[in-house]
DNA sequence: CCTGAAAACCATGCATG
DNA sequence: CATGCATGGTTTTCAGG
């Protein structure tokens, strides 16, 4: 992202991806062809990475996230639990972090004996053992990022 | 989400929303014009409740981020923390939990002192204790909801 | 609730500055 | 790297079933 005119494009396209060339155009007061070429640079440069629907998860089915924070049983062993977890379509998100677990997983499911299955599938899969925090209610998720220049 | 091809508009447009209604038309099997119409319903009645890029957080100046678990110093006082910290920009997603804390939130910011920062303006802002476990690498985040019936 | 068609609008590639 | 134009594709609206 180069200048002030990228983190425009990049801060509206944010906010509604199917915002028109014509829009994004005006907005940034550049021609269409050029607004274009630098959509298509911050898309094959890997600024932005894809576009996605935000769903209402309770409407779709999927009322119940929890935190997974997983912590693998052989710490001997090399680990590569996120690979191993990868194929599991309930994971919305896997970090590494700081603290006491290795990972923690973002989940969606539908049941509380869905979350229970996956805890099992996740423990089977990467041999890690879990702690796992339900969701009671989500106020806000999904905030586009605020970019610093904007 | 009434149908099977309600499912599938669901399905494909949350992999890509800027998909056209003619490919989306196609893959359904209905008329251009019905898959608007669908469209439009999923999205008024709330099942697609928005549209967002997703960014590459490095590009974008947010390489550090963190989960920030809350909790009121005051369990007495009525406890409305989620709408104290809204306006905090920093803050991507905030959720009530069922743990030690009372909430959790996703942040981004750009380096530890920012981190500090934030830690400290989400203590005074809503008169809560904190406890933050910083992501070390995201492996993967923003998968698509997996539907029951797609 | 769907289709099909007309009109308005938009994306795309290229020639040009 | 931006512009403006020509073209083909897309969205939108509406009449009709």
């Amino acid at each position: 992202m180069d200048d002030s005119v990228d983190a425009s494009i990049v801060a509206e396209v944010a906010r509604d991806p199917r915002a028109t060339l014509a829009h994004l155009s005006e907005r940034v007061g550049l021609g269409v062809s050029a607004v274009q070429a630098r959509l298509r640079r911050l898309e094959s440069s890997g600024v932005i990475t894809g576009y996605r629907a935000i769903l209402d998860p309770e409407a779709v089915g999927k009322p119940l996230s929890a935190f997974i924070e997983i912590t693998p049983l052989d710490p001997s062993q090399p680990d590569n639990a996120p690979e191993l977890l990868e194929h599991l379509p309930e994971i919305e998100a896997c970090h590494s972090i700081a603290g006491d677990a290795s990972y923690i997983l973002f989940v969606r499911v539908a049941t509380p004996r869905d979350l229970e299955a996956l805890i099992r599938d996740v423990r089977l899969a990467a041999s890690v053992s879990t702690r796992t925090t339900v969701v009671l209610q989500t106020f806000y998720e999904n905030r586009p990022i605020a970019l610093a220049s904007s």
